[in-house]
DNA sequence: GATGAATGAGGATTCATTCAT
DNA sequence: TATGAATGAATCCTCATTCAT
């Protein structure tokens, strides 16, 4: 019972869609994340979007069409425009400390991961097995995200808060500490029982010691 | 051009095999760690291996098992037996500091996955994708390996080595911090310049530090 | 060159199908008789069929789906109807003797036979491969068929037109009977010269005495 | 657990067999029987057999060559020599009567059959499927079989015991009567609960009964 | 004689895609 | 726009048969 047609919504926003056509991308999204892209029959998707298997092929001409169709946006909305309103606040020093920021960048960026946890399980997923989707994705990355990153990340550096080590490392560290809490709480243990709030603050913690000037002595 | 017969040897050790069944083992873990297991065919494997098709059937009887015949050792072999040596070395006091463990940790199981990266790989893409892989892996983790490391962590903590943390916390921060920079490394940005040395020890630090009692002031 | 189709719309009524469909029940059918079951091919039936293979699963899902649909319907209308028919006759005392109404049996039920010669063929040699058919089988002969058979039995029984002997063995040698006839007729030695009328009186006549109630002395 | 080897001894006799070789045999009847020469794949009957797949070949050209060399000696002593036997026996007045050699027929040939079942089974089966048996089967029934019987049914005929009647229809007759008992009793219904005797009787007293010259009247 | 690994042709079935309606 | 019948290439797998040991 897909209760996020409002996420749907917004990732494909300015897309004039037929019901049908949401029925499809709904059913994509759901089978491609749970079994993979390659895994996936057409016929499957057609049947559990309640639509004939024909309706696909009109709106997208093959099945890598309606793969690239879900990744494109996802990898669009999820990764672009944040960083650049984050990166635009950090410089008009908005978030005082780094702290502030990650924990800013933390509660937001998880709300968005939470709701379209298929869609991103489906990027990670794939990227791997489509040369396209791995040049498209790092050029996202490196491009619009990891040079901004870098930006912000000397900022607090010059600010002293960050200890002096290739900006690059910074951001792997953090990134990594961040996508383990991610992975862990909603990908391997989902069932397990976890304090979030405190588990969201021991990541913090960790990164922010990790990489504290104090460590220089 | 596999030059990993040695590897393949370790891995399968104790299982007679013809020589073509070792060309159709490394033949399909070269192409499912490339392709994914779903978007191999057995076709393909055959002639990568040299083999008829058939031969692949003869020696495992459903595609599937060819994929299991892979995972289920490289899961045993990297995952288990491993703990259960450093665990003793630790008991032992072996490992002076939790930096030493780390340090030795790091250094041992490096070499091991750049050596088993193809395996490994499978090993990671699809467990999403077969429940009973996942079970069992959850198995493997759970009982084999966070079990005692949560000891290692303890013993750790005893000694006001590393903060009072619920240890899977730690255990969590510091495998997300090493898998972390393996993936970068391996995975995402292979062909990038690594400084190796300097990125293990920044990794390392961090994590020291992250974890560090001093944090407690 | 199948000339039957008027058959086929008998045995295939009340079920809409595809100018395709029917090309495949005749294939089928055609083949299945002549080679039996398992020694066809879908491959051989799509071709003379003049369809794609894929078509005949778009229809079946399987091959023994395919099978059933041609021996179910046969089994339904061959058995069943017919002797509800008669039977309904005798108890009305449309045939005044055991004479009339063997004589019309054999006439009417021929008939049927001789144009459904295939499918029925198909019938007798796929039951003893196939225990859910056997089961299907014994189920439409005891419940429908030799129950109502005795029930017929019995009434000429009544009025000493038969002898006295358990009803499932008189039924038992009048089938054997004609099905020795039809046996020999048109499965062993069609191509001999018989006289049909003749052989079909003989047998009516051989039952009647087998079965009179003068033998009693 | 296979306890016919003597009856196998009988029909194979006068050819050497390795132990090999009669489990070969023995495995291939049971399973020829029960799923159908086509169903039945060479690697099954090897591993009933307890032999490696190549030995079968090793004795048997091919698999068709394993299936004739079941049925040819089938044929052969089951039909064949039987009635030259009986053939003497009647032209010698061993029987008195129709009676008397109807009766000495079915209680020798019944205990054949039932030791014999599934090769018998396996014989007809699959002589629809192969014209050679086909014609192998016929030639033996006409020239061997037929062509004796005639003879015999004359020699009853001249007695004035058979009604007048074509040698063939007299034969057809009786031998569907009789095959229609041993079909019902140990191939449609063999769990059912029969009285042999009484069932044997009631069927020789039909077959005397249909054919007797007192229907002349 | 017996084995069992190896074969490759052929088996049933699935698949993405097309197209007439 | 939507359908679903039709396709035929491709898929996984089975088979009878061969052959070196």
């Amino acid at each position: 019972m897909p209760k996020r047609d409002n996420v749907f919504d917004i990732l494909f926003e300015n897309q004039e869609m037929t019901e049908k056509q949401k029925k499809i991308l709904e059913a994509a999204v759901e089978i491609f994340s749970e079994k993979g892209y390659s895994a996936t029959s057409t016929n499957e998707i057609a049947k559990k979007a309640g639509v004939a298997e024909g309706t696909i092929f009109r709106h997208y001409k093959t099945k890598k069409d309606l793969l690239l169709s879900i990744i494109a946006p996802t990898m669009a909305k999820f990764i672009a425009p944040f960083f650049i309103r984050d990166f635009n606040k950090v410089l008009l020093s908005e978030y005082q400390s780094f702290e502030d920021f990650l924990r800013a960048v933390i509660i937001n960026r998880m709300e968005f991961a939470k709701k379209n946890f298929p869609m991103i399980k489906i990027l990670f997923q794939e990227i791997p097995f489509h040369p396209e989707l791995k040049e498209q994705f790092k050029e996202h990355i490196i491009n619009h995200v990891i040079k901004r990153l870098k930006l912000i990340v000397e900022e607090y550096q010059k600010k002293g808060e960050i200890i002096d080590m290739p900006p690059q490392t910074v951001i792997r560290l953090t990134v990594s500490s961040i996508l383990g809490f991610v992975i862990g709480r909603y990908l391997m243990f989902p069932e397990a029982k976890w304090d979030d709030e405190a588990e969201i603050e021991r990541t913090i913690q960790f990164i922010l010691h990790g990489l504290s000037t104090y460590n220089k002595e």
